[in-house]
DNA sequence: GCATTTTATAATGCATTCATTATACATTTG
DNA sequence: CAAATGTATAATGAATGCATTATAAAATGC
């Protein structure tokens, strides 16, 4: 319980938004004054500003003159950029797994995970297949030595969170997605780094044409 | 004069702060509490506060319990990670450009800091030298239409950037790294996006590993 | 002397207050 | 009626005040 976590308005704000952001609880394009945020959380203006600045720093609000903050929306050219950046960073975050020597067991949250994916889609449940998705890629990028590497993806990964959510159903290759985690994982263990960085980069390129070609289809997350 | 500039308390303690910090007039490891960073300001704690928040999410500064700021120092390490990241996002931005069809006169603003810095070794000027070479890196990032990308390499260069000039004068590459500029730039006009990729690669390559040589050797920025 | 508790100090987290100013709306003018 | 001007409102930017609490210093007990 000693878990270190003086809960500060700050930080609940923080959480609250954010969590609210994810969940589409707010929605894409939501606007509101920086009191209105205030009132709705039961605290002042300054911790809810505080945090909301925190939050623009990561790209999921934007804090507009004299009209509050807004929920960024993404885009279309939104996710093209976050998935050009990761299909090029973390494909090398993975290749450096494999030159590193990784035993299997060091792998086995990632197997874990990836188990759980293919009884998610056997079960036809999307969200628990994203979640261990996440968390695979998460958990991987975790290995990776790389603090700053580990922020700015995550980051991205939570930008695009929503739209990958609202995509989602739409999807026809999480079962192959899910085939390539395996790959991946037998090519770190068997330390090859070319082979490695090629498949995560051709998994990402996969998912995020897939993913825009969606997007771009149906017109979604528009605002 | 339009230039829609209503500067604000946050934004100038911002900028004083960030160019302070740059200008290594804050040296690394520096720490204040809020109220002392105000004063010196002439501002009070609040849009103070706001400013370190922000430059704190830029990995310039941190904030402790109660303690106040203190100014991040760069560590060896530190900077391995940023050049890692760099090594591999850099390549990609330039790589991009090269399939674009760019034509030379497009370039020519990267050319002309080239030159400036071609002179500025020639005149043994390396404070010039860093100043144009930084120019070249972020035009050409400019250039890139990934806005995310723009700016976290951007942050990344300025996190890098005391440790850089610090290193300057140690340096031996200066030469061969702004030979290489030309060559990078040759690659993008003739559309060689795999020559370019690898050249810059090699580029940061090289001048982070004497970057980080030095800094061991010297043991230098360790505070 | 050394460890432990008490007290004092200082710094922050947050609420409140106030002045400034952008924006919308109403009014006037051509 | 359109454009311009004036005015009211609302929202923010920033200062201030205060309660809380971490840290250091002092005092106490062993």
């Amino acid at each position: 319980m000693k878990t270190n976590q003086k809960s500060t308005r700050v930080k609940d704000a923080y959480t609250a938004i954010k969590v609210a952001i994810r969940s589409n609880q707010i929605p894409a394009g939501f606007q509101a004054t920086e009191a209105e945020f205030a009132t709705r959380l039961g605290m002042s203006r300054t911790p809810v500003r505080e945090a909301l600045i925190r939050l623009e720093a990561e790209g999921l609000v934007e804090m507009i003159q004299r009209r509050g903050a807004r929920v960024l929306p993404i885009r279309t050219e939104d996710m093209r950029e976050i998935y050009d950046i990761l299909m090029t960073l973390e494909p090398e975050a993975a290749a450096n797994l494999a030159v590193r020597n990784i035993s299997q067991a060091q792998l086995e949250p990632l197997a874990q995970a990836t188990t759980e994916m293919e009884s998610a889609l056997a079960q036809d449940e999307p969200e628990i297949w994203a979640e261990a998705d996440d968390r695979f890629h998460m958990m991987l990028l975790d290995m990776s030595d790389n603090r700053r590497l580990r922020n700015f993806v995550r980051s991205l990964h939570d930008q695009a969170h929503r739209a990958r959510m609202i995509t989602l159903r739409l999807r026809s290759d999480l079962t192959q997605s899910t085939r390539e985690h395996r790959e991946i994982m037998r090519h770190i263990i068997d330390g090859e780094a070319d082979a490695v960085r090629a498949l995560y980069r051709q998994h990402r390129a996969r998912s995020s044409s897939e993913i825009l070609r969606i997007l771009d289809t149906y017109r979604l997350v528009p605002l």
